[in-house]
DNA sequence: TTTTTTTACGACAACGTTGTCGTAAATACT
DNA sequence: AGTATTTACGACAACGTTGTCGTAAAAAAA
């Protein structure tokens, strides 16, 4: 079933029928419907891997990710979703598992029109971004969300970490805490430096010195981001409130509290960002800094979608910033 | 940049350089050397468009889920796309966000060739299956998985719901409940079904006469759930033991529970599926049926690729059944 | 040496669509 | 009525790759 023998039965032109099928004007609307009513009895479709070819178009977009196990990146691809179905474009999805080898290797895949458009949530692993420049040279619109390079120049989507991070601290110092821990995850990821800058300047701006043996950064290793958190009990500046980056590391403080008798939040105050819905539910209810994920994958996907109509380009904002909740629960106050 | 141009830098024909690359046995290892230096100088990679399009295969696969936002189908994404990754393949995500219409669709789109296969688990809402058996009928490669409909004939990966459904009834009364509520989502989908009849078999292998007032159907609406659920506590027949299908409903059963002032576990225990890592978090720790999600990604997505790949079909199982952990903990033992 | 086979390459026709261009016929404008 | 324009369609050449077939030259067999 194509074009040609679609064309046979109606005694006409393929070229014409191509064309009726797309509502030329070029075509009679009589035509158009006798076109359009074999098709359908028929049921012809055209055959999506000859167009993309021909127009050198995929109707594609990659969205690539460190992981989607998570209640951060799970809503954002919901929000990507929702507007890529609305443009009738597909959506495919790459896992860097936070490796900058895949990442590279995932982009090189990416560099041949095989999609229209990505976006990108970097890897923690990634220290340089050679391969994306790559793909913006290659003119591949391109749009950062929440991990960004923002060196690259293409448009930036991120909620506000810096400000997030030190209205965060401020709230464990408002609560009594004086000695509070930073744990995070990389030293490359924006995300992690703007919260770690937030929190130094909170605690600077509360006349609060900040000792660097309080922030840790950990890594994939349950286990040893355990012994990492247990470690910092046993050290002589012993915290009274933990800061975490992401809520893994909220959940293993609980757990090592748990271990060591500790009492949240008598003893030590636990604030972190998260997305779980379940975090009011937990033993005490959890304190997050929850960013709108389904929105951010709205407006980044609204935003790669000008790219790639090349709408409106210069109304596109470099960097917009969305704005998180700070959602206060027992786990933090006093 | 593209075949005829990397041929006449060669000074040879494209012909001949496409099979060059393609290390056809046809051409000598000089040239072959000689071609794949000159194609890493000039940074040449294949259009896929062009190639996918010659092959008529796609080398991608669908991926038709009913929300991602959720602890069970990250994991099973993550599965299906390590597999993929290893295959050379691309993932494409299609959520249905458990709208028959919405599948309907998405099935029409991969009617054509855009994918080389499909790996789906139904939406609740989808009631025939026709849609299905036309995507059999052109042959596509199609396995499901968790959510099946084993009509269709196509291989299915699932896990024991009946089983689950009927050793966790029989945790609960061997806890000493005697008035268990069924919490379900859908009339339609398969482990809903089965997990209900595992229920019933439990009731009546233990004697208990299983009250249709007990077993309550939910929905997408967290506040009519919560009706649903606190009315059950307003009945003549009111629960000891609550035994939800899926997570977000034992999550509303906690939050009643709290607004009713009922103690977990003494006044009710519940016990549910879930796949949340934080369940042994919340207050009480909330015991659980936990799926391998990853592996059921790895195994569907390894049959899919051997009916792609049409290797061993003698071999490929109809029915894969993998095994599930009731994980006890304190919100369902007295 | 002659004949047959193998090796190594080139020519070329697809794959199904889209878009440009050409052109009769129909319509509109002097 | 004669000319200009519009309408409605067909012919055809791409798009870049892959795979089939044809064929000189080289190697092997006779």
């Amino acid at each position: 079933m194509n074009l040609k023998i679609l064309a046979k039965e109606l005694n006409l032109s393929f070229s014409t029928v191509s064309k009726a099928l797309r509502d030329s004007h070029e075509i009679s609307p009589a035509t158009k419907q006798r076109v359009l009513e074999k098709a359908k009895e028929l049921n012809y479709q055209v055959n999506p891997l000859a167009s993309n070819f021909r127009k050198q178009k995929s109707k594609t977009i990659a969205v690539i990710i460190p992981e989607v196990v998570n209640d951060f990146f799970g809503p954002v691809i919901n929000g990507i979703e929702s507007i890529a179905q609305e443009k009738g474009y597909h959506v495919l999805i790459y896992l860097t598992h936070d490796s900058m080898q895949k990442e590279l290797e995932i982009s090189k895949l990416l560099q041949n029109g095989r999609v229209d458009g990505i976006m990108i949530s970097l890897a923690s692993q990634t220290s340089n971004t050679d391969h994306l420049n790559i793909l913006k040279e290659k003119e591949i619109p391109l749009v950062f969300f929440d991990r960004i390079a923002s060196e690259v120049g293409t448009p930036v989507v991120i909620t506000d970490d810096y400000h997030c991070g030190f209205i965060a601290t401020e709230h464990l110092i408002t609560n009594g805490c004086k000695h509070i821990a930073f744990l995070t995850i990389s030293e490359n990821l924006s995300i992690s430096n703007d919260r770690k800058n937030g929190y130094l300047d909170a605690l600077k701006a509360n006349n609060i010195k900040h000792d660097q043996a309080l922030i840790r950064f950990c890594n994939e290793d349950d286990m040893s981001n355990k012994d990492n958190i247990k470690n910092l009990f046993s050290g002589n500046n012993q915290p009274d409130g933990i800061f975490a980056s992401v809520e893994k590391l909220a959940v293993a403080t609980y757990q090592i509290c748990e271990e060591l008798t500790l009492n949240i939040p008598k003893d030590v105050k636990v604030i972190t960002f998260s997305n779980s819905y379940m975090a009011a539910l937990l033993n005490p209810p959890l304190s997050t800094i929850t960013h709108p994920a389904f929105e951010m994958g709205r407006e980044s996907a609204t935003i790669l979608f000008k790219l790639i109509e090349k709408k409106g380009l210069n109304r596109i904002p470099k960097k917009t910033v969305l704005k998180s909740n700070l959602i206060i629960r027992a786990s933090s106050v006093r």
